[in-house]
DNA sequence: AAGTGGTCTAGACCACTCG
DNA sequence: GAGTGGTCTAGACCACTTG
């Protein structure tokens, strides 16, 4: 058994915050088993003390993560589902290869300003003519190559990064620290493609060797895109792996919340 | 300007769906545009004449979807974020070449039920020698073979799924509407290879062609595993698009709301 | 009928942003 | 200081499930 703390109210923390993170922990540290079902949502506000709807509110957010699941008239129950942490986001190449466990690392290939293909200039919303900033890299994890990548950004949402960015750091905390750019959401296209010589040589496999091709675009929370890559994986040192969600209920036809 | 009909106040569906709908009916038909402030949600309740938390539900299930966003003290704004319909989500293969514009069709392979191999056990939680119904089929869109795949369920959870369901309809249509069994999440990884003989052949295309190397896990809400899938798709004619966002703040760490 | 989650109210106070 | 979103309350009523 577990000694309860209390919660807070003096904190800054919000209330619901506080409970949605104990209840996170009691099932985590396996408290509260698979499948087992929580206390009434009025019951667990009575013990904490709490109005009914901030009790919903933390519950709630767990339900989106999919930790709970409710059930209406039943109760609400603890989900079985895995919420590991590598499924695929929005990552800097660093951030995913440390959550993959590799160290990261990069070979600078180019690094400079250039009128935008066509691609590019379409990808960000850009206007005929308009300049990018390019930078091509190769990417190591443990030293060994695994990808190349070539990402654009409009030159004109950081015209002084050419000067203040290292290309050998990660450009994504650059972005974020001193241009205060969060990508929060990006669409990728994932396709298969053979290695092209160039492409071979420079990761270090066979010519036509099979490899991943992808295009992503990024976006900030305003839905404007601010960067878009080109990027070609070795098939053989890397994959794709996905949480896929049945979702967007909320858009079309006659639906209703269950 | 439009005429804004009431809120059925007597109608099942909610008020918050109501106001969530009606919303979004607004942005899509661009009468409010994209970075364009939404009225105060205090204006927005007064307005409808429904609670500030009633309003603030509509408002947070949509920014949820990516379509609006709110700033502290500033306001909530139109996201010009795309959403898409056609991003990659748990859907059947019927539902996903429908979505794609393409006419979806199945040759079966084979159907029957067989004991688990260790990959599928281990995936579906299974005990070792536990039986499965194993279904194979080539997918076509559009009359074209565009991969195989293998599907294996728990036979325990429809014991009777040889007798009442023909392998040349929708699989997902029948788990759900006579098991009730819906699938609303999926772990996937995707490897890329080249086509053995066999699959070459069955695909019509040339040996040791670029594929992609599927393998599903499906679940449903109570995070049991239902359905595992591995699967070969032509890399010349199957492409994967990817909706990426940056969550999982809540789980690690000393992360808070913003 | 009792117990559950889902919706809704009419307020309150706080934190943040901007002029 | 005025306006905004974010949190919270102490209730109410409804819909659904189960015995």
């Amino acid at each position: 058994m577990k000694k309860l703390q209390h919660l807070d109210r003096n904190s800054v923390v919000p209330l619901y915050y506080q409970i949605q993170q104990r209840l996170l922990e009691q099932i985590q540290s396996r408290e509260l088993a698979v499948g087992q079902a929580l206390p009434a949502t009025q019951e667990l506000a009575a013990t904490l003390g709490v109005s009914l709807m901030t009790a919903r509110q933390a519950i709630k957010s767990l339900c989106d993560l999919g930790v709970l699941y409710s059930k209406q008239g039943k109760g609400t129950f603890i989900s079985g589902m895995k919420l590991e942490k590598d499924f695929r986001q929005v990552l800097s190449f660093t951030e995913e290869m440390k959550a993959r466990g590799s160290r990261p690392g990069s070979r600078v290939l180019s690094f400079g300003i250039r009128t935008g293909s066509r691609e590019v200039l379409e990808a960000l919303h850009l206007r005929p003519g308009e300049q990018v900033i390019e930078l091509r890299r190769v990417r190591h994890a443990n030293t060994l190559p695994m990808g190349i990548e070539c990402s654009s950004l409009p030159l004109q949402l950081c015209p002084d990064l050419l000067d203040t960015f290292d290309p050998r750091t990660s450009l994504y905390r650059v972005l974020a620290e001193r241009y205060g750019i969060d990508m929060i959401v990006a669409d990728e296209v994932a396709e298969v493609g053979l290695a092209t010589r160039v492409d071979a040589r420079l990761l270090r496999i066979s010519d036509k060797s099979p490899v991943f091709l992808f295009t992503r675009t990024s976006y900030v929370q305003s839905g404007r895109p601010v960067e878009y890559v080109r990027a070609t994986y070795r098939g053989d040192r890397y994959k794709i792996v996905n949480r896929l969600t049945r979702l967007n209920r909320a858009l079309l036809n006659s639906s209703r919340p269950m």
